[in-house]
RNA sequence: GCGGUUGUGGCGAAGUGGUUAACGCAUCGGAUUGUGGUUCCGACAUUCGAGGGUUCGAUUCCCUUCAGCCGCCCCA
């Protein structure tokens, strides 16, 4: 039997999981900046939580959740995102009442959608978001967006953009969402049948569909943004000159929407425009969601947010060709020739660690030669040498790896010697 | 969920209905009895994703299944 991962999940080796880590100082690193501190939620909550919030007719609630039922007869849901599951701790913690409002929270952590895997989708992705509740204050949303853009700048991308759309206010967008509705009904029959149950479940989608995107009636189709009330219009205007005040650049895209329900006002896309990138662009999705506290059962407080994939970041700095670099990742490697000289090494590599030297050692019973080109391979700055003749002489040799040199040093002066040239 | 495509050693990659499955990289050993990144020599897949079938015989043909990749829906 050859057991394999699950389908859409993947191990992260030793040879990635060090640019992970990368990812995630960064990550920490400006979300301190920023002054966002770490809320660590569970992995699964209530079926309930998402179905309520995200929305029962999306796509993500009626075919992409990992649901089960736990021995409690509960129905438990693995998170699809990170929005829901944070807003629902803050009204259980009732953040609402910290005296340092909004409440800016980040959160980094495993998400769960049953899709089918291609480039950049994973059934178990990471997901690092952001959440700002509390404050209505187009100001924030503008915070929001600029934390996202730092973290892309401080990985090294240059091929983004965001695109940016107002989606209004729950009143702007019935008003809308009828309007969609009356146009495309009479005619839905020459459409694709995905716009055809797009005109039941989302009918805002209808307009970016690929294959009935020359149908007359979509140049005709009445417009979001003609339809935002006079608060959403200001509201939007006023994000967009935030934007403009702090110098990052937005594309409008009408279109643009967003696949869960709680989403109104600001919405947001940072796309990875480099070539050879595949279908999927989108790096960090995210938007503004007043109301969603009130539909948890907690106060009216509203909030903004994105959500990102460090697997479509680390892919993005693929497809532009961006490193993070490798360090050095010893010290000191012990090579030892007997086995006398292999315990005095292995007393002495403990020794060294304590003293906070990395170091490490040859355990394959390895030739000299082949213990010297591990010392290479792990790029040691330096290596030491034992023999019999230094097991009795109580010295060791030390190589320094860089230049070739070599010394005879005492056991005593060995860590103060090897810390001096490692300065 | 739908469509296309691929699956050979640690990695990359040839190959054929027939008995020894190229090659390159990496690794290990030796040339050099205690010193790395060069060179030379040697070793390294009872096995060709898994299961079943056809056949005297299959890694090569057929079926099923699993997985990867690309795209659709949708999304991070």
């Amino acid at each position: 039997m050859n057991f394999k991962v699950p389908r859409g999940t993947q191990d992260i080796l030793p040879s990635e999981s060090w640019k992970w880590q990368q990812v995630e100082s960064i990550i920490r690193e400006v979300c301190d900046m920023y002054r966002y501190k770490e809320i660590r939620t569970p992995i699964f909550e209530q079926t309930e939580v998402f179905l309520r919030t995200v929305g029962d007719t999306t796509d993500i609630v009626t075919k992409e959740m990992y649901t089960f039922t736990d021995r409690g007869n509960r129905s438990m849901t693995l998170r699809p995102e990170g929005t829901a599951p944070v807003v629902r701790s803050f009204v259980e913690n009732k953040m609402f009442g910290y005296p340092d409002q909004p409440v800016k929270l980040y959160y980094q952590g495993p998400m769960f959608r049953y899709e089918r895997q291609q480039a950049g989708r994973y059934r178990q992705f990471v997901q690092f978001g952001v959440e700002a509740i509390g404050s209505a204050d187009p100001a924030i949303d503008v915070e929001v967006i600029s934390l996202a853009m730092e973290v892309y700048k401080r990985a090294g991308l240059k091929d983004i953009k965001l695109v940016l759309n107002s989606l209004g206010d729950i009143e702007s967008r019935n008003a809308h969402k009828n309007a969609l509705v009356a146009h495309f009904t009479p005619s839905i029959g020459e459409f694709c049948k995905d716009c055809q149950s797009r005109l039941e479940k989302n009918p805002l989608r209808i307009l970016d569909c690929k294959v009935d995107h020359k149908n007359p009636l979509m140049a005709t189709a009445p417009s979001l943004t003609d339809y935002l009330n006079e608060e959403s219009k200001t509201y939007f205007d006023q994000v967009k000159s935030y934007l403009d005040d702090v110098g990052i650049g937005y594309e409008l895209d009408p279109n643009l929407v967003r696949g869960l329900d709680y989403y109104n006002h600001t919405a947001f896309e940072i796309m990875s425009t480099s070539d050879g990138f595949g279908a999927i662009t989108t790096l960090c999705g995210g938007g503004r969601y007043n109301g969603l506290a009130e539909e948890l059962g907690g106060p009216a407080a509203p909030g903004i947010g994105f959500g990102m994939s460090i697997e479509r970041l680390l892919l993005a700095m693929d497809a532009e060709g961006k490193s993070f670099k490798q360090e050095s990742e010893l010290d000191v490697y012990i090579v030892t020739l007997d086995t006398p000289a292999h315990r005095k090494g292995f007393k002495l590599l403990n020794e060294f660690r304590s003293a906070g030297i990395r170091a490490d050692m040859d355990y394959m019973d390895r030739k000299m030669k082949a213990q010297m080109k591990s010392a290479d391979r792990f790029n040691a700055k330096l290596v030491i040498v034992i023999g019999e003749d230094e097991v009795n002489g109580n010295v060791v040799q030390l190589k320094n790896m860089g230049d070739g040199s070599q010394e005879q040093v005492s056991d005593e002066n060995i860590i103060e010697t090897i810390k001096e040239q490692l300065k």
